[in-house]
DNA sequence: GATCCACGGGAATACACGGATG
DNA sequence: CATCCGTGTATTCCCGTGGATC
């Protein structure tokens, strides 16, 4: 036996040894590329695109429902599908052979409007993904932008753009979704919100599609994702009490096994235990915000969580919070305290009064506490 | 020289409480 | 007793500046 043939026989027994052999799997924010239980919902989207296979313009469409009810899971699947399938044929497309490629003259593009919130990044992406150099990020006006935009257009027979997390904290609603897309007659959209269609502070999209919340699905869509991420895979009964715990909200589901597995490996667990499980659900917030929200979080606000999470003593009042972060990164205290305020207003992080032992003048302070998987952010980030 | 936007810092406003006032 | 006022904090709001890039 030779040497190479040892560490292969070391490295296969070592994963099989291992509780978990794919993060990704198990990971809420990394969606697969075939959601589980929602083909009505594709069925519904693809009816509403299908004047494009005569080359005609879709109506933009409203795909609404609540949290953790596979918007986003579908929503990117359909369009990287979408594009995969259409560029394939783009490059051999340009002239002659129009017909090789049924939607050959369209475009596809998947924007998450937590990145995308303002008219030149929406334009910046949107470009970014129809050219194959990189476009600019700052030094060059939006109306520069704009310009080229339309160019690259001009030639197309129109723009599909999948726009998610439409008409939440600090993304684009469908408003102002309208107005950046007006200069372009060609392009059309699939927004993504949890807004109901009547409540919208604009005209309705011309098709409105509703996502149910989950519900039986949800023990399918965890044994599925336990399958490839567990090396074995995950027990019928926990799965089906981590669904009936997570009350139809598939992320939720997904975050607190994550967590559990993150909780056991690093106890060198051999399989997920009911502690673990308890754990994991213990650092997922009932009504929290989805991993995926803070993780397109700026990088410094990231870095303030991820320090919050170190320093915290649950009992400090967040200007004592705030020193302490300021302390062991390069912000300032005052741009830190800013920041945990804003998250705060923006549900990332809740504010909580805290005891207070000094005098009885002034304002209480509240101390501030995560309402987003906590576990599932801290081994994400350890990686990085 | 122009661009966008994250930072920093400070001004404005909100809140809590005790004491004064009607 | 209800309301107002003053003081001290906490919180929100706003805008100028500068880094990085074109």
């Amino acid at each position: 036996m030779d040497l190479t043939e040892r560490i292969e026989r070391r490295r296969n027994h070592r994963y099989e040894n291992r509780l978990v052999v794919d993060w990704d799997a198990l990971n809420p924010a990394v969606h697969l590329s075939e959601p589980v239980g929602r083909e009505f919902v594709f069925e519904a989207i693809l009816d509403a695109a299908d004047p494009i296979f005569d080359g005609q313009l879709p109506p933009n469409v409203y795909v609404w429902g609540p949290a953790g009810s596979g918007k986003s899971a579908i929503v990117t699947s359909l369009y990287s599908a979408l594009q995969q399938t259409v560029s394939r044929g783009q490059r051999t497309f340009h002239t002659a052979t129009r017909a090789d490629s049924l939607l050959g003259g369209f475009h596809f593009v998947y924007v998450d409007t937590r990145r995308t919130a303002s008219r030149f990044k929406l334009y910046q992406q949107l470009l970014n993904a129809l050219v194959d150099d990189k476009v600019p990020e700052r030094g060059i006006g939006t109306g520069e932008l704009e310009d080229r935009l339309q160019a690259e257009l001009a030639s197309a027979d129109g723009l599909l753009v999948g726009v998610d997390h439409v008409d939440m904290d600090e993304t684009l609603d469908i408003a102002e979704l309208r107005e950046f897309l007006a200069p372009f007659p060609k392009v059309r959209w699939t927004a993504v919100g949890r807004t109901p269609p009547d409540d919208l502070d604009s005209h309705p999209p011309e098709v409105e599609i509703q996502v149910p919340s989950y519900n039986y699905e949800i023990v399918d869509i965890l044994t599925t994702r336990g399958t490839s991420g567990l090396s074995k895979g995950l027990d019928h009964t926990q799965a089906k009490a981590l669904a009936e715990w997570s009350d139809g909200n598939a992320h939720d589901a997904l975050a607190a096994l994550f967590g559990a597995a993150s909780v056991a490996e690093a106890d060198d667990a051999k399989t997920l235990r009911d502690e673990d499980l308890e754990a994991g659900k213990e650092a997922v917030p009932k009504g929290g915000v989805p991993i995926g929200r803070v993780l397109t979080l700026p990088e410094n606000k990231q870095l303030v969580l991820r320090t919050l999470l170190d320093v915290s003593d649950s009992e400090q009042s967040i200007d004592t919070a705030a020193d302490a972060i300021a302390a062991e990164t390069d912000l300032s205290p005052g741009t830190v305290r800013r920041y945990i305020y804003e998250l705060a207003q923006h549900d990332v992080l809740e504010r909580r009064e805290v005891a207070v032992e000094t005098g009885t003048a002034g304002r209480r302070p509240s101390g501030a506490v995560p309402r987003f998987p906590t576990l599932v952010f801290e081994r994400l980030h350890s990686g990085t």
